[in-house]
DNA sequence: TTGTAAGCGTTATCAT
DNA sequence: ATGATAACGCTTACAA
């Protein structure tokens, strides 16, 4: 019925041809298709037909050319792909981050590190106008993310305090309360060698582990020589607790900065003859499902991940509608006792 | 330096004022900028330094409204996230998309279900010109997807066989051909009475693999009636072994659709008895890192995801630049041996 | 090589 | 309630 231009020009209607099938202007229809404030049912109901029977979907593009909004939202993971969908951490993120943009109707734009990364693209392609907000998660020192979201207008939150926190807004736990716990906990058990496992020190999750264990150890009078650092990862806590058994033969002690660290930490203690806990008391840091699992009952620190993201979540679309959001207080830190340590 | 217009009108800059800086007019600057055909070696330098000092960044939604490419492309799992983040089959998907994505510049947004999922919201999302492609995989057959893209012009690549493949371009491997292999296999080793634990048949690649299994019975002349229904998980394969048993006490062979529920079969046939593969062979389908774990030791049926993965991709940007792609023959299959079956 | 001008498809303002 | 009309920021003929 309408004026066929050739082949193969059938493509997407615009809402210049649904407001002429519906006999209408152009601003009327765009009103009907958007809520429908001040137009008459008769106006609606024909624009609805139009739409219907041509399959009208707005533009996203030109749409948001003139609204300044996206309808998404970015998660920024700074970790290569297979980190992520491995990291039990990262996918609960991932996960967390998916089910709380599940009511409002924002589409997850994910984004990981790559392989040969141009320092700077992950900013650049923020910037671009491509979404109406960031949240940022396992971000590291250098990655450039801190300055680029503070210098520029675009709404973000960070899950886990950035270095340079002034200006950003992030949710976290409290980390060296957690390690506080831990160390306290072993010493009431006895302990009086106490090593650390530490995350990288790029990331403030591992340097704040670390400061709360160095508090704690001085609060109970020990010395806080015992440090190596692992990056978070089952074999990088594997191999700091070869080094640490190597140089500190008589410890009886291992906070370890994660879960997965505690775990490999666990497999060379095994391996090196050590029992847990009577020869060394071991306390991990995250309460991963892992750490429940009766084979290897570990005591842990909990964190709860759903809720921290949940909560970066909120303040990210109060920052999207009302323009700021503040930061709150770190959630408090919580032993979960397993018989680990 | 500028007029400025009150508090908080700094804001983005855009390629009027680069254009402005430089003291060139806009379309020389938007030249410039992409690329610099046609421009003068002066030209380049004053709009490189603009673009330098006021920290330009194209706006994309105004580029692509006249370009009609947005630099991006949807990976669609219409599988709610949490079971996205724990298959392995879909992980590895990600993955692969990802990887393949990371030499050319577009960025992946990944689309999964939504708890209470509205019909076509996926497809509405597609539709409305957000993405230059779409990779579609773990598909079934009432999302709505097939039809949505078909439609479409909207270049698109399914990773595995859809319902109706007529004017869709997908890749898969032969999954027929697999269950085939594992039949014989069994059959050789002398199983007589072969039962299957097939994939929910609003998949291709569950009903595939049923058809091959049903063909490759036929052709040993043996009964197909061991038959249940599984979801390609764990559980979901436990729970079809269960039934298997009850109703089929004599069998002596089981072709599990995927390492999930041949995993959950295993589980299943121990808790009962059963030793495998003396009293009860079993053959798993896909290949996971976890059929090779010696605890397992699962004969099974390679699927390479990655490569049909990277074929996937490939045939998308093809279609993307070119305006079509075919699709190729199947994979074929290859059984890998090990101690179960 | 450069600039002028015409869109791209929406929404928003403001008379009517 | 409705409809012109002016943006939104960019690319791209076409002219110079």
């Amino acid at each position: 019925m309408s004026t066929t231009v050739g082949p193969g020009a059938s493509s997407v209607p615009t809402l210049d041809e649904v407001a002429r099938e519906a006999g209408v202007s152009r601003s009327t229809a765009s009103r009907a298709i958007n809520g429908g404030e001040r137009v008459s049912p008769s106006a609606q109901a024909a624009v609805d037909d139009a739409v219907a029977r041509l399959g009208f979907v707005p533009n996203r593009a030109a749409r948001s050319l003139v609204t300044r909004r996206t309808g998404s939202v970015a998660l920024v993971l700074p970790e290569p792909d297979e980190r992520v969908l491995n990291d039990p951490f990262l996918t609960a993120t991932l996960r967390g981050v998916s089910s709380a943009l599940g009511s409002s109707d924002l589409q997850l734009i994910l984004i990981m590190a790559r392989p040969g990364e141009k320092e700077g693209r992950i900013a650049r392609y923020l910037s671009s106008g491509h979404v109406d907000g960031v949240i940022v998660a396992s971000h590291h020192r250098e990655d450039g993310l801190e300055d680029a979201l503070r210098t520029s207008s675009l709404p973000s939150v960070f899950v886990g305090r950035p270095f340079s926190p002034d200006g950003l807004t992030f949710i976290d736990m409290d980390n060296a309360g957690g390690a506080r716990l831990a160390v306290r906990r072993m010493v009431e058990r006895g302990c009086r060698r106490i090593a650390t496992v530490t995350g990288p020190d790029d990331m403030t999750s591992g340097v704040d582990r670390l400061t709360g264990w160095r508090a704690a150890m001085a609060e109970a009078g020990l010395a806080d020589d015992a440090v190596e650092t692992g990056d978070f990862t089952l074999l990088g806590g594997a191999a700091a607790m070869e080094r640490l058994l190597d140089e500190h033969p008589d410890i009886d002690g291992v906070f370890a900065a994660s879960d997965m660290m505690a775990a490999g930490a666990l497999r060379v203690l095994r391996e090196r003859g050590r029992s847990v806990p009577d020869d060394v008391a071991v306390i991990g840091f995250d309460d991963l499902d892992m750490a429940a699992d009766p084979a290897i009952a570990l005591t842990t620190i909990h964190n709860d991940v759903s809720e921290l993201v949940r909560l970066a979540c909120d303040a990210l679309l109060t920052t999207i509608e009302v323009g700021s959001a503040t930061t709150p207080p770190p959630l408090p830190a919580r032993l979960v006792s397993r018989s680990s340590g």
